[in-house]
DNA sequence: TTGAAAGCGCTACCAA
DNA sequence: TTGGTAGCGCTTTCAA
């Protein structure tokens, strides 16, 4: 292993001298740090990460704790990871896994054993029984998802309320008399996160706004006995009067292309027959057959928000304010799933 | 912060008993070890993992490069790094996420600072720029996939060549005559991702053996675009003598339900009027419409078989012999997509 | 502008 | 069976 002491012999200056080159925090004279440079580019020398940890203070890490385990929506979690994983590099931080299996004891580890600056906290249940350890901590914890208590703790997530509602007008503006919303299986809604609620709330005020009847429809199981299930009701829901036009809300992002195959393989060509709107993201829409008009779920915005506000907090420096809440705007594309009209 | 010098006043006791204590490298009477184990307890005393590191030259971090990254198969990733991370949980060990697109400079960072005790390294490419850098780490270094030239590093994958096999072997016995490959998208299969060859390699080897004439054909583009034009040339690619059987392997698991989708479209609905295998996780083959025969992935048995390789690398005492490749059989599961026969 | 040295919290050696 | 203590590699204060 090459030290900072290596590099300081070679340079023939002291240790010390090293690390401020390394740092910036005092001036150096431009000979000095050439000939310290180069040692550090012929040692090829990076300093060891648990003595600085242990020095500073500083891990330069953050902790993620991914919703990994028994039935959590996974599907579209990945973007999520890239950006925070990419936003963390660009500060020069490292991202360090840790399960949703593990609970609050995975939280506890993180801040007791000081393995990271910070944390992120996704796929928080409306009452998560993380929130409060997590709000005791002694480093910062961004929470992406709306608990009904935040205990303080800043959150970001996809302006859910404000999907419903999109994805609503749009088909109230296309012209359809009849609205249904197919939601999540029966466990995932059991276990309360808490976008299902923003989202119907969204979608039904807005059918009531605008005058257009709205049946809300869970799958009765996951999987795809489930999503049958519930196109079932949702097609016997009342058939539009004759001539008029259903909309399908599709709530549940692994639902959407089963939903557009279901319906397909029922005579009912989505596009023609009946149109169907989904929430999920952009690059799923584009390949569903056929490409499903949909309501994105931006990740990578929520992702970078934030990751800036967790930056935000970690600077000694800026301390601005943070805000409570950041709720990101989705937005609606039209693709083939939506009758002309 | 709590820490043992905390414990070791309350417990009355020196501070290197307690961390005789907690490591038990020596014996210690039961008094002082209930005193000790319940001052730990009171404080919530968990050790410092940089200062630990330091003294150790232990991190308890295993490095985790994924395939992060533009036009990488990211698809199927998140059973590998969940049972990554929990084979890690196992062990008291934790994931450092490291991204592709960090390329070498990614893998030195981790060996340079100290940042963890060993690396797992996904998504090898056939000549893997990587493979000389990783062979050259001071820390041990597995990979989940076949490079042309290992280095001395033990690898750990799917018998790709075995899953063609496999594939054409259900084929032929169910009587079809004719096999048609759907690869991947062309930009895959630039970048040599070895596995393409090897299933390939496996699959015609089979079908000579079996004398069932088959043709492959790849994917001109990424996305359902890309997947028709593959289907169209694969339905004329010379129909079957009349009466015969045509069964299409699908190797890209991203093309599975596309090519079940618009085969369905064009009126030839797989099960009924041909037979389509593909190579996916049991959970994705189990959602499709219909349910597809497929050969599966099996991406927990490849991490956990990586991670017990790596976690030997790491014993001290064990050191036992580490085979050089290990590779994972895949099962063929018949669903509702293979005509009876 | 630079150097010497203390000390972060832990492990493990040497003594007792 | 237990305690004292050196030192891992770094950052930063105090001196020069």
């Amino acid at each position: 292993m090459v030290t900072s002491r290596d590099v300081a012999r070679l340079a023939g200056v002291s240790q010390s001298t090293v690390s401020y080159v390394m740092s910036g925090r005092r001036s150096i004279s431009p000979e000095t740090r050439r000939r310290v440079e180069s040692a550090i580019a012929e040692l090829a020398f990076q300093p060891n990460a648990g003595a600085r940890a242990l020095k500073s203070q500083r891990t330069r890490v953050i902790g993620l704790v991914v919703p990994f385990g028994p039935d959590a929506d996974t599907s579209g979690l990945l973007p999520f990871i890239e950006t925070i994983a990419h936003c963390a590099r660009e500060q020069d931080h490292d991202i360090l896994l840790v399960t949703r299996d593990e609970g609050s004891a995975g939280l506890t580890r993180l801040a007791a054993r000081s393995l990271c600056d910070a944390v992120v906290l996704m796929d928080i249940e409306t009452h998560d029984a993380r929130i409060p350890v997590a709000a005791g901590l002694a480093v910062p914890v961004i929470l992406i998802g709306l608990p009904a208590e935040p205990l303080g703790l800043p959150c970001v997530d996809l302006d859910f309320e404000r999907a419903g509602r999109l994805a609503v007008e749009h088909l109230a503006a296309t012209g359809h008399d009849r609205i249904v919303l197919i939601g999540h299986p029966r466990p995932t809604v059991a276990r309360e996160v808490n976008f299902v609620g923003r989202f119907r709330r969204g979608a039904t005020a807005a059918a009531a706004a605008h005058g257009v009847p709205c049946t809300v429809v869970d799958q009765p199981e996951r999987g795809p006995r489930g999503v049958s299930a519930a196109l079932d009701e949702a097609l016997g829901c009342g058939e539009p009067s004759p001539g008029g036009r259903l909309g399908v809300v599709v709530h549940d992002t692994e639902a959407v292309q089963p939903v557009l195959t279901a319906a397909a393989g029922r005579g009912r060509l989505p596009g023609r027959d009946l149109s169907v709107v989904g929430l999920c993201p952009d690059v799923l829409a584009e390949g569903t057959t056929p490409p499903v008009t949909n309501v994105s779920l931006e990740p990578r915005d929520v992702s970078r928000r934030a990751m800036r506000t967790l930056f935000r907090l970690l600077d000694p420096g800026g301390a601005g304010p943070v805000a409570p809440v950041e709720l990101i705007s989705p937005r609606l594309t039209r693709r083939r799933t939506t009758l002309t009209g």
